[in-house]
DNA sequence: CAGTGGTCTAGACCACGAC
DNA sequence: TCGTGGTCTAGACCACTGC
């Protein structure tokens, strides 16, 4: 067994959800009735059910049952960490990294003041452009500690750094503040970006924590407006 | 007893975290001994925990302890359905709505589309202005059944129509897709915005689902670009 | 080693929906 | 009335952290 019992009972159903097991408007066998084939306890069916439930498979009903949805497949991110690798196999485009810049620096004032850093400390700093059918669209900027991340080399740009980070670094990426907003283009975005001719573009700042709350990573993705599409699926309250 | 026990304990602990009784990267008190303060089973504790842990409240860590975080405290959204009266309330400025058109109409081909609705369906079209500082901002498009809202008055839409909604008829929304995409301005903005010279703006898709999973209305909230914000908090995975 | 959080269990009582 | 999901309990075992 590789995970926990109620994530694999988790697995196993948004599966079966997702292959037409269960269509829209189906109902869910009963919780007790999973009990019995799961051969497990009530409070670990509702923990996958509950997942479920957060991810937009599902809408629980009480006293009736479990009403299955026909949502929990999108094509960008569901409000969370998404990297670009990721997000590039949902879409059938040709897609290219292009390592613009690669080095390691001493923060200006803006970083220090994103990143808690002093003067002292040493910044990957990391720049790319994204191209979708042949066209450079997004541009992301990364800056991270150097002293958790030794060496980076081109390669693992051009690939995903995030899968470096996590496989290779076993960092533990757990939760990151977003922020998006709508800027004027500077010279930055004019060099490496085909802009089209707009004159503004979409900014995600996003800060990047580590398991145990320290900031690591500061990263700014700057959409050109009309391929910019962000998706979210949102429980009330 | 309004509450139950679990939320009861959550809104406890995340109003002395907002109030600085526990202090950013200060531990919280361990499950058991929560569990001893609160009288309670251990399971009950854990299920505020994880609610205060999926709000950005805390950090947990195995093995240590829960750490006291410094986010949770926003400006707009968490990545949920946020009425304007709500986001209202956290800003300083004097705002307004300004409700431009209201009445009951029959759904073109788009609207069809949107709310699955058909030619013999009624449907309210609500379409409101968001002044903040003596500048219309933000224009709010609302479509919902008539059949669930047979009353509407230019009151309740200067209101907040959720609040009328949810504490008048009772109806309990439950979730909403949303998607935000940025679109040239069309003849409507022009006319009920100002715009300011911009000639883009930001578009906020919304779905809303009603308790038993129906589609019930569809919103559009239409940004001025330089007044645009969006603020996120996400877990990884 | 003791203390922490993560998982799992078997049972209980409740509020709600449908018949 | 019965079956459903929502809450709560007391206890168990595990993996991880720190000393």
């Amino acid at each position: 067994m590789y995970e926990n019992k109620y994530l694999t009972i988790y697995h196993d159903l948004a599966g079966k959800i997702r292959q037409g097991y269960w269509k829209p408007y189906d109902k869910l066998p009963s919780e007790n009735e999973l009990v019995k084939r799961y051969r497990t306890s009530r409070e670990t069916i509702r923990k996958a059910l509950n997942l479920l439930s957060e991810h937009g498979y599902i809408q629980k009903m009480k006293g009736k049952g479990s009403l299955v949805l026909d949502v929990g497949k999108y094509d960008f991110p569901v409000s969370g960490l998404v990297s670009f690798k990721e997000l590039a196999q949902n879409m059938k485009q040709p897609v290219k990294t292009i390592v613009n810049e690669l080095e390691v620096i001493k923060p200006d004032p803006d970083l220090k003041r994103y990143l808690h850093a002093t003067s002292k400390d040493e910044i990957w700093k990391v720049i790319r452009s994204r191209e979708i059918e042949g066209e450079r669209i997004i541009l992301d900027k990364d800056f991270f500690y150097k002293k958790y991340v030794p060496t980076l080399t081109r390669e693992i740009c051009e690939d995903s750094i995030y899968e470096y980070l996590e496989k290779q670094l076993k960092l533990k990426i757990s939760f990151a503040k977003k922020e998006m907003t709508v800027e004027k283009v500077n010279d930055e975005d004019r060099k490496y970006l085909d802009l089209n001719g707009y004159d503004h573009i979409v900014v995600v700042k996003n800060f990047v924590y580590l398991d145990d709350a320290t900031l690591f990573q500061y990263t700014e993705s700057r959409h050109r407006l009309d391929k910019f599409r962000f998706v979210d699926f949102a429980r009330r309250k």
